[in-house]
DNA sequence: CGGGTTTGACCGGCGC
DNA sequence: GCGCCGGTCAAACCCG
């Protein structure tokens, strides 16, 4: 449950902002502005109406909190099972594919270590595989996971395991980049898109904002402000591990998390208004 | 018209 | 060798 954890610590954030508001503060920010009565009243009604809005928001935190800890539940179940199957499949002697379930990237397969030493090592030949899990909302069922570079669909194909279609992508500055991308519904959770990442980028991102896997999807727009996307990048499990408690050990997750809150909070017009009435409140309080 | 998506065909690996 | 299955190709199509 250590993802768990950590999300809990990035989105309570929110929660300890409202909590560690308390309304004398506010009341004083607002009443202590000097102006007639009237405009105290209305600084009142937008105090209530402030008060109201954060209440939703941090329980609308909440609820995203709760969903996110089923999240992690599922994938927690579902790692249990695959970490089994893997190990009767070691037993059972079958081939040792380069391939990292879930996270268990490079770093953790200590297991083939005896025989990379026999056979010549993979690692060098085949590309790093990591996995992202990005939610989604049921109903959208375009494939797109949006992670700052552009991609481009060379096809799709419905497995035996999954059936949700399966999209294949490649980084659109192929064949200079030969980053691929599969992207796949979870079978547990159809809200869930599983992305699994083939080789790394030899580029920079090209745009951190307008992050979208294809260009001429017009739900891209929707999606992004209506129902913004939280990734758990899954292929890291050691910085994960070690962040209990604190972020400080894993800068990619900590910026990530930091610029999914920031666009998630900078594309809602609620928060915008909030925090310029709080503001000006801000201006007007220390002129007077 | 250029760049992207769609989708059926094709290919190669793997198990039986 | 054969069939299954995942991955890729490429022609047709779409869209700005």
């Amino acid at each position: 449950m250590e993802y768990t954890s950590l999300l809990n610590n990035s989105l309570d954030l929110n929660a300890k902002f409202v909590e560690e508001a308390p309304p004398q503060v506010v009341e004083r920010s607002f009443i202590g502005l000097g102006l007639g009565t009237s405009v105290v009243n209305v600084k009142e009604e937008e105090k209530g109406a402030l008060i109201e809005e954060l209440n939703r928001v941090s329980a609308e935190n909440k609820k995203l909190t709760e969903l996110l800890t089923v999240m992690c539940e599922n994938y927690t179940g579902l790692r249990n099972q695959l970490v089994l199957e893997q190990s009767r499949k070691r037993k059972a002697g079958s081939s040792n594919k380069n391939i990292h379930v879930l996270g268990l990237g490079p770093s953790e397969s200590s297991s083939s270590d005896e025989e990379s030493s026999k056979k010549p090592r993979e690692e060098h030949i085949k590309p790093m595989i990591s996995r992202v899990c990005v939610g989604t909302e049921a109903s959208d069922t375009s494939l797109i996971v949006k992670d700052g570079y552009q991609w481009r669909k060379y096809g799709q194909k419905v497995t035996r395991d999954n059936p949700c279609p399966r999209a294949y992508f490649k980084c659109s500055f192929a064949p200079t980049c030969p980053v691929k991308k599969k992207v796949q519904r979870s079978v547990e959770d159809q809200s869930i898109l599983v992305a699994t990442y083939e080789g790394e980028h030899n580029h920079p991102q090209p745009s951190k904002v307008e992050s979208n896997t294809s260009g001429s999807n017009k739900n891209s727009t929707s999606v992004s402000s209506a129902a913004p996307t939280m990734a758990l990048d899954l292929s890291k499990p050691k910085p994960v591990q070690n962040v209990r408690g604190k972020l400080d050990a894993a800068p990619e997750l900590q910026q990530f998390f930091v610029d999914q809150m920031a666009s998630t909070l900078t594309k809602d017009p609620n928060f915008k208004a909030a925090l310029a009435a709080a503001i000006s409140g801000r201006f007007l309080q220390t002129n007077n």
